[in-house]
DNA sequence: CGTATTTGACCAGCGC
DNA sequence: GCGCTGGTCAAATACG
């Protein structure tokens, strides 16, 4: 008896040190992702950047340029200004989480678009500078166009998902084939995001080629593994904001770290 | 009762 | 100078 004991308990090891090496396989793997995720973002931005110095000279046409642009021609020049786009959630309020606790301060009704426009000061921080404007986009009514302007003075708040604020925006997936422009910009140091891109329809949603081709290399069960567990991160509204607040952390005041010290 | 939001008033910049 | 517009202020209100 003790020797069948014996053996299920060797399997028992056995099954379990091949979970472990699948788990260790699927790390890197994932590790592999994020670093292709790094590389298409590092492109998108170099493509976005070779847009702006190409398209600095022209008139701008949509909103967000019209008005943020005469501001920043005007001396504001300095104040760091980056534009994302969200999807609005189901309430349709111009709340966005992003990591930050907002305060909102006015509203507008804007003359080149019938939604009105919200401004909300950080108080994360009583003496962070950052602004942000909320306002959805002319062309498709479910997509915010966030402008954030200013870095902030204070580490990312520890409360991502914003429940100490009353606020309850969700940055969530997209809406595919949006027909709202980013509009960029002439600034350089200006930025934009597109959130909205993140994922498409949930019954459709595929890995970007890079990544499929990445993928193939290695062996398929796994491979449809990750690709389901990324899908499903990607459906995952809290991922998606925890990201989105990541990436805007590095584009507004991701040095703040060092320039503290 | 303290804090956040709303909203009308006010201010500054710009074009004519 | 005047009017228009975007941005901000601050009193009133709502909420927990």
């Amino acid at each position: 008896m003790s020797t069948q004991q014996d053996i299920s308990d060797k399997e028992k090891v056995q099954a379990l040190e091949a979970q472990i090496e699948s788990l260790h396989k699927e790390n890197e793997e994932l590790k592999n992702m994020i670093g292709v995720m790094t590389d298409n973002y590092h492109n998108l931005q170099a493509h976005a950047n070779s847009f702006l110095t190409h398209e600095a000279g022209r008139p701008s046409e949509s909103w967000s340029s019209q008005d943020s642009s005469k501001k920043q021609m005007k001396g504001t020049l300095k104040a760091k200004s980056t534009q994302v786009l969200v999807r609005m959630d189901a309430e349709g309020s111009l709340i966005v989480k992003d990591g930050y606790q907002w305060r909102k301060y006015g509203q507008k009704i804007t003359k080149d678009n019938p939604s009105p426009r919200a401004y909300f000061r950080c108080s994360t921080s009583s003496d962070c500078p950052v602004r942000k404007k909320v306002q959805r986009c002319a062309g498709d009514k479910s997509i915010l166009v966030v402008t954030y302007e200013g870095e902030h003075a204070h580490a990312l708040c520890d409360d991502p998902i914003g429940s100490t604020s009353r606020t309850h925006g969700t940055i969530n997936g997209s809406v595919p084939g949006i027909p709202c422009t980013v509009p960029l910009n002439p600034s350089p140091s200006s930025a934009s995001l597109d959130l909205t891109l993140s994922r498409t329809n949930d019954a459709t949603y595929r890995p970007p080629q890079n990544n499929n081709h990445h993928l193939h290399q290695h062996n398929n069960s796994n491979t449809n593994f990750l690709v389901e567990y990324v899908a499903s991160l990607m459906r995952d509204p809290n991922f998606i904001t925890a990201l989105a607040a990541a990436v805007g952390q590095s584009m507004i005041g991701g040095h703040d770290h060092t320039k503290k010290k």
